[in-house]
DNA sequence: ATTATTTTTTAGATTTGCCTAAAATTTTAT
DNA sequence: ATAAAATTTTAGGCAAATCTAAAAAATAAT
């Protein structure tokens, strides 16, 4: 495995997130992800192209190649071993850990990162409770667990809807939850079973037991 | 404390461990320290010289500011602590902590830094011998003397090494000197000042003058 | 005290990663 | 189907950190 810049890594960590469900991510998507402007993306895109990292033809968005992905789920297993080590042994609340870990990460010593598995006891999630990469990439299927079985204060990243109708999609878009849209149980209501959920920026808002049960999360 | 790029920290700190003892620096040595050529140095103390980190005069080398000489001892403070966490909590040998703590000792956060050392049991010395400055920037001066002033007969522990060049660290792992060996200078030879020293159970045999100026003991 | 040598600085390029503004292309709306 | 809007790319620039080659200054040698 060859070594990448910091930006570079962090244009590729990106892109995996965002594909995760659509296969091709969108110059805009990832400058906003990345907070930067879609020209740098372009940029940056004919670079990760000339490594052969992902596939991208211009105006058509863009995917990791395989040997993006193992580099991306290297980074992933790093970050995600950092922010256990955090948690775990420096004692961190779970909500430092993500912006110490961005830095660590991209020390890239393989070494290092096998140690440091080793030494923390090959934990297989983090304290988001996103699974970790093993040393080959191979990390383990997090549970997945319908929304409305999910409980309150639990937070959860959409992976899966089963309905896909017409009628369920224009609703899911109007309450704007995508696959790989984060989430958190705030209450369940038992007169109803109406749950009220609370996406990132946003105001909590309900949803009926209904959709609920179409939805499913990891945690 | 502001925050500096890895290239000028490096510049910093190289300058902190050259103008020990004398009082300035010069563009060619560091350049050679650096890896790096002499236009670049001069290029990066006009930077650093508007940060106010050191004293510059074209021409006339230059020094740390205090300001310059407190930034130096924050990123030695946290290459040690990095060192002394490998070594110690990951086992690796002492030989090969160095090179990754030069990338980790980076990462900058000050919460990290401080939860670090409290976690390892604000160690005062690295796996070198070396002391840890605490969070002030004050370290610990042990009373220690080059092996090469140590008096026949006379016992010393090994404590510190100063150049910890690939070369000198297979000499010494060859020699099986590490820090916290016990060792008794036997006898000064004139003609090429050699030393001869005995460790525990191991006939005596010699070492070069070179070699140690390098190494220091504790008495 | 000049000259020669070494050291240091300047001038001008290069690479990486980012930017703005304008042009090209695709998508959406009428 | 064409116009309007949104998206994406190109063109040209900028800052950081590096380099080479040439000029300037300091040091050493005769």
């Amino acid at each position: 495995m060859l070594n990448y810049s910091t930006s570079e890594e962090n244009y590729i960590k990106a892109i995996f997130h965002l594909q995760n469900g659509q296969n091709t991510v969108s110059t805009n998507a990832l400058a906003e992800k990345l907070n930067t402007k879609p020209a740098s993306v372009t940029d940056m895109m004919k670079k990760l192209k000339g490594k052969k990292l992902l596939h991208y033809e211009p105006y058509q968005g863009f995917r990791l190649s395989n040997e993006g992905k193992k580099v991306a789920l290297d980074i992933i297993r790093r970050h995600r071993l950092w922010e256990y080590f955090l948690a775990e042994k420096l004692k961190f609340k779970w909500d430092e850990v993500h912006a110490v870990a961005e830095d660590l990460e991209h020390v890239s010593s393989k070494k290092l990162i096998d140690k440091l598995d080793e030494y923390l006891g090959y934990p297989k999630f983090d304290p988001h409770g996103d699974p970790i990469p093993d040393s080959l990439g191979k990390m383990e299927n997090s549970q997945q667990i319908s929304l409305a079985d999910l409980a309150p204060n639990k937070l959860g990243e959409v992976c899966r809807v089963i309905n896909q109708s017409e009628e369920m999609l224009e609703l899911l878009k109007h309450k704007k939850i995508n696959i790989g849209t984060k989430l958190e149980v705030k209450r369940k209501f038992s007169f109803d079973r109406s749950i009220e959920i609370k996406l990132r920026q946003q105001p909590p808002f309900s949803i009926s037991e209904q959709l609920a049960k179409n939805i499913f999360v990891t945690l």
